[in-house]
Formats: structure tokens, sequence, C-alpha cells
DNA sequence: GTATTACACGTTACACTATAACGTGTCGAA
DNA sequence: TTCGACACGTTATAGTGTAACGTGTAATAC
């Protein structure tokens, strides 16, 4: 998996590292990481870029899962709700985290050329957000931070 | 208009001034603030709250516009462009901008419970983004950045 | 003055995103 | 063995957003 957003690497090794890593945490924390969610995870990951739920949906369905809706959008807020995706809002659609060993309050940069999305750790952001959040009196649950502009390469030699 | 998030104060007011401000922008820039444009404009802002495209079209609809989503989008579109309004990702919904006359990169905090928005000005939490697109060779276009969580009434009182 | 261009705004029709509600099977606990 | 919780499949429908096209209007070019 990639330290460096935008990087080039492996997809093929950070997407079983990405597994494997689900599998032992699957395990540490008694989460049921069924075969629909494993397979929707394992789709995320090599896709490797932010996918919508239908196109997920599609690929369950020739994996021989359901092809109905509700079978994407379950699996899919199983893997959000236990840090093993995000959702991207900017986008509607779904990407693996890709650093999920990480306590991960991460910030996205979306390349509106591209689409690609990258995963930026940044503890800094959010303890400024903390700041923000207390002088208003409001509690935080949940941030969702996402930068939207032009990734290193799209920069250089728009697509 | 309220410097404090979540802070009582007087809509009415808040909302006529809201359209001055518009029109005076609109006049300074050469902005064409068209009555849709002004109606949605209005709307948003006596609403006070994030709504949906839809919510907006509803009321176009009954002062005499258009009824068919795209004239509400395209007047929403238009606010947005021109920091007059923001979308709330979160929700799929619209604002209107409270702080119009500042330069606006703002931090949204949404409760989960009364579903109020409120939006804080905070150029720290800009900063530190900018330094993490700088670390991975990003260009910046547009920020967005959401809080979720429960807004001081309803930490204490659920709704 | 008329042609050209740009744009606002209305329409119809459709695409995409998401959820409600219900039935079945499985598995662990009472 | 019966109950409850939950996963997962279905059907049906709700909610959000856009593409494409026609008309009117206003500023600019000829």
């Amino acid at each position: 998996m990639s330290d460096l957003p935008f990087a080039e690497h492996d997809h093929t090794h950070c997407a079983s590292g990405g597994l494997i890593h689900a599998d032992r945490l699957a395990e540490e924390k008694g989460l049921r990481l069924t075969p629909v969610r494993r397979a929707a995870l394992e789709i995320l990951l090599s896709g490797h870029r932010a996918m919508g739920a239908y196109e997920v949906l599609d690929h369950l369905k020739n994996k021989g899962f359901g092809s109905q809706p509700p079978v994407a959008y379950r699996a899919l807020d199983f893997l959000v709700e236990n840090g093993l995706a995000h959702r991207v809002q900017r986008l509607n659609a779904f990407a693996a985290c890709t650093q999920p060993s990480k306590h991960h309050r991460p910030v996205f940069m979306i390349c509106r050329d591209c689409e690609q999305v990258a995963e930026a750790e940044a503890d800094e952001v959010q303890e400024t957000l903390i700041n923000v959040a207390a002088r208003a009196d409001f509690e935080i649950e949940r941030v969702n931070v996402e930068i939207l502009g032009l990734c290193p390469s799209c920069k250089v030699d728009p697509a």
C-alpha cells in the first residue's frame, strides 16, 4: 500500500494486503466478514479507486451474489462502519481504506480530471477541526474532509 | 446574521440582510441575479437550514416559477458558484451562505439529530489542508469540510 | 436595422443513487 | 426446540440529478 498518495505502486500487492488485514481485523474484533462483504472489499481494493455502489453491485452479481441494490449497499455500509472503506461524498462513491491499520480520520484528495482518489493522513487537520467544534460547543462524531482539484499527473497533462 | 453558529437570532433579519448583500454583490461583479435565482436564495435564507433541491423547487413552483428539477438545480448551482450558497454533501442539500461577505472556505457542522447546519470560518483548517495537498503535489481547487455530530441543544436534549 | 451570439429558463424524458419492506435460512442462547 | 438476532436475497419505490431541446431576450457584430 502506498504511503505517498498518487504514487505508482503494485495494485495486486495492495489488494491482497488489504484483504489480509481485513481478515485479521475481523478475527480480532469478532466482525463477521462474510463472503459478500469480503468480496465487496476485494472489488474496491482491486478497482483501486472510488466506485459507485452500482458498479460494485455489477461485480458482485458476476461473482454469483445477489443482483439487487441492497446487497451492495449493505456490504458497503458494513465496510464503512468498520473502517475498511470510506464513502466519498463528492462522487457518491466508495473506496477501500488504503491505510486500514492506522486510526483513520482521512483527508481525501479527489482529482476532478481522472477521478482518482488519494487518502492522506492528516492529524493536524483533525486537531484544528476539534478546536473549531469546541468553539461552537459542537460534539464531533464523524468528520469528512475532501479536497477537489488536480492530481500531479493531470496538473501536468490533463486527461 | 449570526457569528456564533447555533446561536439564537432573528431569521427575518438575516434573510433580508442576505438578499441585500446578494444584490450588492451582483451589482459589483455584474452577476445576473435573475428573479428565479434571487427567489431561490430567498427560500434558502428564510428556511435557514439545508434544503434539498426538490424542496426548493416546490417553493419556486408556488411562487410561479418553473416546476421541473433543472429550474431548481440551475438556480442553486449559480448561487453555489458565486458563493451565495453552499452545497452540503452529506445531506445532498443546499444552504445559504451565512457569511457571504467573507472569503469563504467554510467548515460545516451538521447536527445528525436536528439536521441544523452551522457554518464556521476556519482559516486554520484551510492552512493545514494547503499543507497536506502540497505534500502530495496536489493542486487544490475546492475544499469541502463537514463535521457530523451533535449541536449544543441536541447534545443536552436529544430531539 | 438586422443578423449573430450568448444565455437564461422552461419543458420532457431519463439516468443514477438509495432505501423500505418482506421472506428465508442460519446460528447461538434461553 | 424455540426464540431472537442477523445476514442476505427479493420486489418495489423513493429521492437526487442531468441530458437534450425549444423559446425568448438582450447585447454585440455587421
